[in-house]
DNA sequence: TCTGGGGTCCTAGGACCC
DNA sequence: TCTGGGGTCCTAGGACCC
């Protein structure tokens, strides 16, 4: 989807269309401002600069979103929007509507799994979909279906999207940056040359930052530098299953399927406070956060009807540098105090000298709810009758093993 | 002027088992 | 004085994606 957060936003204001609007996390929201002094204006849409509360306005928050208008300006998502504030002062900050995103996201999916029923989620505004089978999916290299579910898309939700098509997802995903907004791009295996090769090897989902820096210390800036390289080479600097990888996508080549449904592996909730706390002279508030995300997180599973066996905890030091602990219970939970107990007897194993600047828990080795109770009495099931075997012949424990 | 929140997958070491 | 070869599970950290 088309700068999809702000889309959605257009849509609701429409008198917006063509101005510079960034989408983010503003931790004050629209009603505070109008209290806030600007009751004779629209305060929605007032520029940015022109908050005097800008700092309280945007808080730590980073872009989500900006529309295409924005983007002339050199704002885009993940910046900072104190630095996007700067860039252009004449943007007008919206928050994240996250139901309504939810809801758009929903309808454009559902309008594409009605025309073809192969597609993988990949987030709230993007989803792989498989052709293959679909009735006319193959006419004019897939353009012709493009076009239709990019139109229906439109018809249902009044928002555009860019689709490409290639032979797979790796090149499907490249081919749909190719003509955006609203475009359209097909990409055959004979173009690999002429279109793939000359791109930025970060153009290759899947190669971030770590390893595009690695790859231009070794000279290897495009994906065509990439495929002249020696696997052996690859091999050598990313180790084995990356270099491989590499070797594979800057040929073009990817065969992973796409995968219509999968369980969640994990679940968290996590938080940035408005400014970094210590863990001694902050303790009282901290520990209201802490239990507060606890308590979402148990809503998340139950809502979702999952229950968790590993309890984990993350979090942020002032100096941006991060933590983990993690614990594995005995059994499966949804309880928010048990989660609230575990994820603090993790943060116990934690020195918490530096001041810190984000708190999150997370819920890892997920079942579904029914199948855990399940799981659980099977387990308990078979702990007894360990105990039964145990007890009915001892010197067998005791002589124990193979030997 | 800093830098969100929610995810997935991978690696590497250690514990433990047969 | 010298100590295998599998396997699974758990933990911590990190890269990457939307």
């Amino acid at each position: 989807m088309d700068a999809f957060f702000a889309s959605v936003e257009l849509l609701r204001y429409p008198q917006l269309k063509g101005l510079p609007v960034v989408i983010g996390g503003g931790r004050r929201r629209v009603d505070e401002l109008l209290r806030a002094g600007h009751a004779g204006r629209d305060s929605r849409f007032i520029p940015v600069a022109d908050f005097p509360l800008l700092k309280d306005y945007v808080g730590r928050g980073v872009i989500t979103t900006a529309t295409y208008a924005a983007r002339q300006f050199g704002v885009g998502s993940a910046m900072g929007l104190m630095k996007a504030a700067r860039l252009c002062p004449q943007a007008i900050v919206l928050p994240v509507d996250f139901d309504e995103v939810r809801r758009y996201s929903r309808l454009f999916k559902s309008t594409i799994s009605g025309i073809a029923p192969v597609v993988q989620d990949r987030g709230v505004d993007e989803v792989y979909i498989d052709f293959t089978e679909v009735p006319g999916g193959q006419r004019e290299g897939g353009r012709v279906l493009a076009r239709l579910i990019q139109k229906s898309i439109f018809e249902a939700t009044g928002l555009t999207c860019s689709i490409g098509v290639a032979p797979n997802r790796l090149l499907a995903k490249m081919a749909s940056e190719f003509n955006k907004p609203n475009g359209i791009s097909v990409i055959y295996e004979h173009d690999l040359q002429s279109r793939i090769w000359p791109l930025a090897c970060r153009k290759i989902n899947g190669i971030g930052p770590k390893a595009d820096e690695k790859l231009a210390q070794l000279g290897i800036r495009s994906i065509g530098a990439l495929a002249a390289q020696p696997r052996a080479l690859l091999l050598e600097r990313f180790g084995k299953a990356s270099g491989a990888w590499m070797h594979e996508v800057a040929w073009g080549r990817d065969d992973s399927p796409v995968v219509t449904s999968s369980e969640p592996v994990s679940m968290s909730r996590e938080t940035t406070f408005e400014r970094d706390l210590h863990a001694v002279r902050d303790r009282a508030q901290l520990g209201a956060i802490f239990t507060g995300l606890c308590e979402k997180l148990a809503d998340d599973l139950k809502r979702k009807g999952y229950v968790a066996k590993t309890i984990g905890i993350k979090l942020r030091y002032d100096d941006f540098r991060i933590a983990t602990r993690d614990q594995t219970m005995a059994s499966y939970s949804a309880d928010a105090r048990t989660i609230r107990k575990i994820a603090g007897d993790n943060l116990k194993r934690i020195p918490l000298v530096k001041k810190l600047r984000l708190l999150g828990v997370r819920a890892s080795a997920l079942a579904p709810a029914g199948d855990a109770a399940e799981a659980e009495k099977f387990n308990n099931k078979a702990v007894e009758e360990e105990k039964m075997r145990a007890s009915a012949a001892p010197e067998k424990i005791a002589t124990g093993g193979l030997f």
